[in-house]
DNA sequence: GTATTGCATAATCAAAAGGTTATGAATAGG
DNA sequence: CCTATTCATAACCTTTTGATTATGCAATAC
């Protein structure tokens, strides 16, 4: 049987999302491919300020987290910035940042299983 | 001379912030002050599953993130969650989550699937 | 007064995470 | 074919981090 989107899997996922971006460097990575676009581990390398492997494993992180997605062409992997995948951030803001300034308001209507 | 508010002290404080999102505990009991309001720390060990130094720890590092606030009252401590905290990363989302999806958008649209 | 409750901190530990160098597997180029 | 380039993975090390139990200090209760 094949999983629909279960409630853990979404949760899994977010995990993922919020530790990928708690680290500076993978945060920079992904800033630069979001500004500069599609970008090889070389030259992601050449800006990071630390060494190819770590480039790897940190681009492996923004991988498994769904924020990049690569392409390999010929011995050159090219990354590329994904663009809906900060959504469940997005999703999480929405619930836990921007209805909390009316909280009082706004969960009223809400009904959000509590 | 008193400091203004610098660009490494804003980048400090997001670099907390997002670290202090990034564990799922932390996450957990910000969630539960959003929605139920002022807590001690004695209420929010009951609902965390972990040991009370490490809620207080934990909240600690929430305080630091300016996620959430701390009034002392006898000898319980009351906790409550910042409205504005979130701001910062708000703010890095609009630019490279924004951004970015301005960037795609010709191509991938704005939905929340795959 | 003494006992108890609420919280923060210290000491300690195991696991996770960020970093490195070394290695190996493909691809490209001479 | 031989060499160089690009990348990922392995092995290893150090620091950080999440967790525990033990302790100490105030404030309340008795």
């Amino acid at each position: 049987m094949i999983a629909p989107p279960y409630q853990e899997d979404r949760s899994v996922l977010r995990d993922a999302l919020f530790k990928a971006l708690s680290d500076g460097t993978r945060r920079a990575l992904l800033e630069y491919l979001v500004r500069e676009g599609e970008q090889s581990v070389h030259a992601l390398t050449a800006i990071s300020g630390v060494s190819q492997p770590m480039v790897s494993r940190h681009l492996g992180k923004l991988k498994q987290a769904r924020l990049v997605t690569a392409r390999r062409a010929g011995r050159e992997t090219y990354y590329t910035a994904r663009a809906k995948g900060l959504a469940p951030v997005v999703q999480w803001m929405a619930v836990y940042g921007a209805l909390w300034s009316q909280r009082f308001s706004a969960l009223e209507g809400l009904g959000d299983g509590e």
